[in-house]
RNA sequence: GGCGCUUUCGUCUAGCGGCUAGGACACAUGCCUCUCACGCAUGGAACACGGGUUCGAUUCCCGUAGGCGCUGCCA
């Protein structure tokens, strides 16, 4: 791929946990930028005092480390173009400022947040625009030198952006076509705030993108209807000529309900919203990841990548390289896509296949250790291990091409507890239970007497391998006419899943085998 | 309320004037089978509504309705 001039960022601000929609963005523009032998920008911005959370950027930055999206520039990557952190550039934002208040562009404003309320309690719809700046305390108001000693005073005051009326703006979205706007419902945005004396981010993201020759703005469609402020903005710096394009994603919607994606849904629902799990330090609060849920990376780019793209065809599992080649802005749909949690966990199903069942042993010694089984004194660790090893081999059956249903490796625990555990009780609710074990009037049809017989059989066998419990159990069943398996299930598994019961029983030796059948007997009657 | 964006199966979407409106998830059924799952096969399921434009509209335009967003000295 050859260097080209495209620039593209991902600038988020460090409130909080990166939002999976947030990460789609970034996605979009990773998507994009390698496409195009560009270049992606990690921004911070922190231009908001007030809301900073300490641990927000290192956990923004070990997310992305996670999903393999990586950055060619930015705040812990370096580049020529830093500080990339917007609190570290206070300074550059006041010179620009200032060169707005001496074209006339934007002036200086007195009017106190308090102020300001009250305002809007005694005026319905009360907008600070060319029709109100006139009366308010501002420097088009004040004589110059009552403005200088205002200031000169400590007086506090905000720097707002002079929106001229009656005029529609255009922009020019690769997604959306020409959007446009009348000037006149916009109103005099602050730039410069008073009290953390930053600016706020329509300043400081015009500049910064303009200093660091961005090409390409891709974010979430929450700031489409500030787009043509900021090409005003453009305008009145000079810079329209390197104005970048703009891109607005349409955003990701709840499940189900009205609106959009939020931490709640994912509380509710039982899903995260979230790429890692994150400790809130105020709160307190643990709110769940994808990661830590089981979720693979790759299958949780696969399933952003489709919510609000596709490539035109029906391939739906596609590498971040078939991604970065087929990528198109302009194939991106418009309207905002319900967060479809179910089909995530598919994409996952489908990763997982892909994977050598080996490679999951890691996870699922976790998940062993969790429910009690480890070496111990009496159960050497080869045994432990032979057991893991049968699990992996009833699950991955054929070397990939049978897999059971696993969508997250922790669902292997219950697919195959049998294996390491009886059932610790029999669920005569269980509709595999009820129908494969029968009771009766007549002693003939009760199930227990069929498992009697099976147990006697069995305590016989010598060669209690899968062939010679086969042997023996098949000449039985063959002359009896008797079909001991799903009852013989419902004992040694406790439910209708599991493997072969020739295989299961010589698995688990004569012994637990008896103990399971006897414990059903008695339990099930 | 104002402004902007948006609207194809339950969900994600394909479609860029003429198609039996395609795929995937989910759901249902069947095959396989000592069970479950996998796999395979099959099925139900959509162009929000009303006007135009056109020989012809899912597709273009305008309304209406619904949805979403913005409307902070937040980003």
């Amino acid at each position: 791929m050859t260097e080209s001039n495209v620039r593209v960022r991902f600038a988020p601000s460090p409130t909080g946990p990166l939002h999976i929609g947030g990460v789609r963005t970034a996605l979009y523009n990773y998507l994009f930028a390698r496409q195009n032998g560009g270049k992606l920008i990690f921004r911070i911005e922190d231009t908001d005092s007030t809301r900073f959370v300490p641990g927000a950027e290192d956990y923004i930055i070990e997310a992305f480390n996670w999903l393999g999206i990586k950055f060619d520039e930015g705040v812990s990557f370096g580049g020529e173009y830093g500080p990339y952190r917007q609190s570290e550039r206070k300074d550059i934002y006041k010179k620009y400022v200032q060169q707005l208040i001496d074209a006339d562009k934007a002036y200086i404003a007195f009017d106190t947040p308090e102020e300001l309320d009250k305002k809007r309690a005694e005026i319905e719809n009360f907008q600070y625009d060319a029709s109100t700046r006139m009366q308010m305390c501002n420097s088009l108001t004040l004589a110059k030198d009552e403005v200088e000693k205002r200031i000169s005073e400590g007086h506090q005051y905000v720097v707002r952006f002079k929106i001229e009326p009656g005029r529609d703006v255009h922009v020019d979205d690769i997604i959306r076509g020409d959007v446009s706007i009348n000037t006149s419902v916009l109103d005099d945005k602050v730039l410069f705030k008073s009290a953390d004396q930053l600016p706020t981010y329509h300043l400081a993201n015009i500049v910064d993108d303009h200093l660091m020759k961005i090409t390409h703005v891709i974010r979430g469609e929450e700031w489409l209807p500030s787009a043509p402020l900021h090409v005003l903005l453009y305008e009145a710096f000079g810079w329209t000529d390197t104005m970048p394009r703009f891109a607005h994603l349409p955003l990701l919607l709840k499940p189900v309900g009205n609106g959009k994606l939020s931490k709640r849904d994912g509380d509710k629902l039982g899903f995260p919203v979230f790429p890692l799990e994150w400790h809130d330090p105020k709160s307190g609060d643990v709110s769940s990841g994808y990661r830590e849920q089981g979720y693979l990376p790759q299958a949780v780019i696969n399933f952003l990548a489709l919510l609000g793209w596709n490539p035109g065809t029906d391939q739906e599992i596609l590498s971040l390289d078939e991604m970065v080649k087929l990528f198109d802005l302009s194939k991106c749909s418009k309207a905002g896509a319900r967060f479809d949690y179910v089909k995530a966990a598919w994409f996952n199903h489908q990763y997982l296949l892909k994977q050598d069942a080996m490679d999951w042993t890691p996870e699922f010694d976790k998940i062993l250790r969790a429910n009690g089984i480890q070496s111990t004194p009496e159960k050497e660790a080869q045994v432990v291990e032979m057991m893991k090893m049968k699990v992996i081999e009833y699950v991955d059956k054929e070397n990939n091409k049978k897999k059971r249903n696993v969508s997250f490796v922790s669902d292997l625990w219950p697919l195959t507890k049998f294996f390491f555990v009886a059932p610790d009780v029999y669920d005569t609710e269980d509709k595999f239970v009820r129908k494969n074990w029968k009771k009766s009037e007549n002693e003939e049809e009760c199930t227990s007497t069929m498992m009697k017989q099976l147990l006697a059989i069995i305590e016989k066998v010598d060669d209690f391998s899968v062939d010679g419990l086969k042997a023996v159990v098949d000449a039985w069943a063959e002359e009896s006419g008797a079909r001991p398996w799903n009852a013989w299930r419902v004992a040694l598994v406790g439910a209708g899943q599991g493997p072969d019961m020739y295989e299961l029983s010589a698995f688990l030796g004569k012994e637990e085998t008896m103990k399971r059948i006897e414990s059903a007997i008695s339990q099930l009657g």
